[in-house]
DNA sequence: CACCGGATGGCAATCGGTTGCCATGACTTG
DNA sequence: CAAGTCATGGCAACCGATTGCCATCCGGTG
């Protein structure tokens, strides 16, 4: 691989000057920067990035940390991300921690002195930790709300309150709600817009869980389900929701006939399953996006970036799973 | 961030002694070696992993390019490549390039200097293109063979052939092959398998196609298929295989007692569809983990790799989208 | 006692760009 | 014509680690 000392020798010129030709457009003459463009050319010489970085700090890196690639909620979020990077002329970096936080810590100290800058997406990390890390590179976090630090999160509460209104709409009085982690954020966030828009509308609403936020987690609750009084069901995301059908129809109960479903997310697999997934979707791949840009500007601004969370905003897609409460009750 | 100089000088000694006794065990004495590293890890010192690359040219890095992350069928490839490379103590970096040879050649030309070794996911360029790509970092491919290079496959054949003999003793006589992309290594061996198979049994086969390798392509055969003779269908993947019963089921069709339809892959969803479907499971993370695994043996040793093709068994998944080729004969 | 070899640590070059500062020369301006 | 300004290019330090080679000191040996 040819350097900038064979370009500069192959030009009778100075190394520096072979640099400022590409990097300082203007502080070289025309001609010469022209010259020295075209040997360059022609030997094929590319500049070391590591090189590069070494002086600079530039790596044009940037870390995305997924606490699973095999969650399909992960695939649009890492395309929009891995868009908008290389928009930016920025390289992904996808991490993988598998749900561990130790491998998480790993990965990051790993990878942080290589990147500009880090997007956690569902980290397995204490806040404390978080904002260790974030000490040491710009940050943002995705589906997770840390003041002092940038977020960006998918409107749950107007989400949540949307799937009520339109199972009220359907007739259904009683409804129950299948948790995921209790560590989890949205979960917080969604049970609570749940039980509020029940209570403006005269709902009765129940909680059953914790389940693994997993298809056999939701194959789990369906016992929990079918023993309850509820004609509708919000599930903690989609995996669960499906898994959910599925126990549910092993168990007898039809859906939507008997019992409506609702998920969360839209991940590929809700339209695909039987019946399809009615479902609050996210923006997977414009959070995805999102949360790169936001990290780029934050990068770029000299001042601490605003931090406040932003908010992006869910969509009900009414599939197959819910329908009108049918006349013939079940349950208590 | 403190470096060697600033460890060096907290204990009296030369930096050069400091960066022996990390990577040079035994080459320090005993007591120096236990000094530094306490005064080091007092100071938090990390090595700065740039800094060693650029002499050594040891980044730690390696390159996985995927043609679309957010197909189903490289989540477990990208998650066994992880594990294997996290293993080997290197970090992963996996480049998508939404399936355009440009952007995986502007991809690689970027990512190329920064990695040590490439694993080639389904490249979309050309056979040369790949073999100057491959003369500059040690590369390893996947779902494809390319003499000269080490690449590393699914045996098409043998599965194609379980497939084959499945529905031959369901009782399938007329069989159809809904075909994926020309340009598809895979397609090649998929359909050459089945006919020559299919000729062994004394079945009669015919090909419809080239559908796009996608829900949509699948939907779209459906029409093909439905018109044909064939009781029992192989499609050239798992996602063509499900746009197919949609589009069956969307005809009046019904799987599996009007036809069946076969898969390949095991993606995540082809559990999820109803009926759930029978596919040639491809050992999709032990595809991910040998490539990067083979990859890495070639980077240790001297010499050229082996490069004979590795051929990664494929195993007959039967699930719900398969049966008995019913009495009642459809079609011609 | 002279010599030798191993253990240990330091010096300085090196990887390949980047950049602050200085030198040179041309041109402008009072 | 002297002084000042601007355009242009080179010198050399620097980023932070690695490593070949040399210096020193030790004990052991003939």
């Amino acid at each position: 691989m040819p350097t900038i000392y064979d370009v500069a020798e192959a030009c009778g010129v100075a190394p520096s000057t072979v640099s400022r030709a590409f990097s300082r457009p203007g502080r070289v003459n025309a001609d010469t920067a022209a010259r020295i463009r075209r040997v360059a050319e022609e030997m094929g010489y590319r500049a070391n990035p590591l090189a590069r970085a070494l002086p600079t700090g530039k790596t044009s890196l940037l870390a995305l940390v997924v606490s699973d690639v095999t969650n399909p909620f992960y695939f649009e979020i890492i395309r929009g991300a891995e868009l908008a990077a290389t928009e930016a002329d920025y390289t992904l970096l996808v991490a993988d921690v598998h749900e561990s936080a130790t491998a998480e810590r790993t990965a990051l100290e790993r990878a942080l002195p290589l990147v500009e800058g880090v997007v956690l997406g569902t980290s397995r990390m204490s806040d404390s930790t978080i904002r260790v890390m974030a000490k040491q590179r710009p940050t943002v976090v995705l589906n997770r709300v840390l003041t002092g630090i940038p977020s960006v999160i998918t409107d749950n509460a107007r989400g949540t309150r949307r799937a009520v209104e339109h199972l009220a709409e359907l007739g259904h009085r009683s409804l129950a709600y299948v948790a995921g982690p209790e560590a989890s954020w949205a979960d917080g966030m969604r049970w609570r817009a749940m039980r509020e828009t029940a209570e403006e509308l005269s709902l009765r609403v129940h909680r059953v869980g914790p389940y693994a936020p997993t298809l056999t987690g939701g194959t789990e609750a369906a016992l929990a389900v079918a023993g309850s009084p509820a004609t509708a069901v919000v599930a903690y995301n989609d995996l669960v929701a499906i898994g959910l059908m599925r126990g549910l129809a092993a168990a007898g109960v039809r859906v939507p006939r008997d019992v409506s479903v609702v998920g969360f997310d839209d991940i590929f697999g809700a339209e695909l399953c039987s019946p399809a997934l009615t479902t609050v979707a996210a923006p997977l791949q414009s959070l995805g996006r999102f949360a790169v840009q936001t990290l780029l500007s934050g990068m770029r601004s000299r001042t601490p970036p605003d931090a406040r969370a932003a908010l992006l905003p869910a969509q009900l897609v009414v599939r197959e799973s819910t329908a009108r409460r049918s006349s013939r009750r079940r349950g208590a």
